[in-house]
DNA sequence: ATGGCATATCCTATATGA
């Protein structure tokens, strides 16, 4: 089973590339978020055409979220991140998909920092570490992938002098990484390569992508109920390499089938 | 310190991203 997270940055504009991904990767889950649009927006006759079932969470010109399910319909548990019910920024979604609880987020940039953007960030964080301390021993096997708009060290960039003043990259935003981890997730592409320069993602300024200056921004955690099931991890960046590409490349999880039956009946 | 590029909408100007 492969599971993805991917930021389309619009999915009107990146439905092609979108589509071309889907086809030749096959993934069982998708999690897609910066969908840019408005419900009514979501493309859902295209994906579902291409053989996924979809749950999306649009919003007017940013964040936006959704969970693709190749070959069946994602059961929605819950449209937003608990914990303030004056934030309307579309940027959570979960759901059951063949057993396994998917969480997709869009975690706050939070440029610029310090400021409202970086204090909203933090807010955020601390209400989804919350409640994945409900999901990490709750029973049932979890995955939490998305943008989560942290580059938890240094070897998880390029170069980090030009970016030291940036929200991804603070004390308190890695703090906060470190304290979800703690709980007992599993950074899964950090688990499977430990020393390998590893990116996500590619700004589209001075070349960046093709002289592969890049962050790893995207991350897939694993409860310990799944964790033993994890397989294999990869970035498929022949995506940000298509022409009017995301600046994000999907980045991807295979779970041993035999394992993860075993984590279903655990 | 700034800007480089891309996407969106209240679209020839501005907000946001990371």
């Amino acid at each position: 089973m492969k599971i993805a997270t991917f930021n389309v940055n619009g999915i009107k504009t990146r439905l092609p590339q979108l589509l071309a991904w889907l086809e030749r990767e096959q993934p069982d889950v998708a999690c897609l978020q910066e969908l840019k649009a408005l419900d009514e927006g979501f493309p859902h006759a295209q994906i579902r055409a291409a053989g996924y079932g979809a749950i999306w969470k649009g919003q007017r010109s940013w964040n936006g979220v959704a969970i693709l399910a190749r070959g069946s319909e994602p059961l929605e548990v819950r449209r937003e991140l608990p914990g303030d019910p004056g934030d309307d920024h579309s940027r959570y979604l979960e759901a059951a998909v063949d057993g396994i609880v998917v969480a997709c987020l869009y975690l706050p940039n939070g440029n610029p920092q310090p400021g409202p953007k970086f204090d909203y960030k933090l807010a955020w964080f601390e209400r989804f570490i919350r409640h994945a301390a409900t999901l990490v021993d709750g029973g049932h096997p979890v995955v939490m992938a998305g943008d989560y708009n942290v580059v938890p060290t240094d070897a998880d960039i390029y170069n980090p002098r030009s970016w030291r003043k940036d929200a991804l990259l603070q004390p308190q935003t890695r703090e906060c990484y470190q304290r979800l981890l703690a709980q007992g997730w599993t950074d899964s592409v950090r688990q499977l390569h430990p020393d390998q320069a590893i990116y996500t993602f590619w700004d589209y300024f001075r070349q960046h992508w093709q002289r592969n200056c890049g962050l790893r921004i995207d991350h897939l955690l694993l409860n310990p109920q799944l964790a033993p099931a994890l397989a294999q991890t990869g970035v498929d960046s022949w995506v940000r390499g298509l022409e009017k590409a995301s600046d994000h490349a999907p980045t991807w999880i295979r779970l041993d089938p035999t394992k993860l039956e075993n984590a279903r009946q655990t």
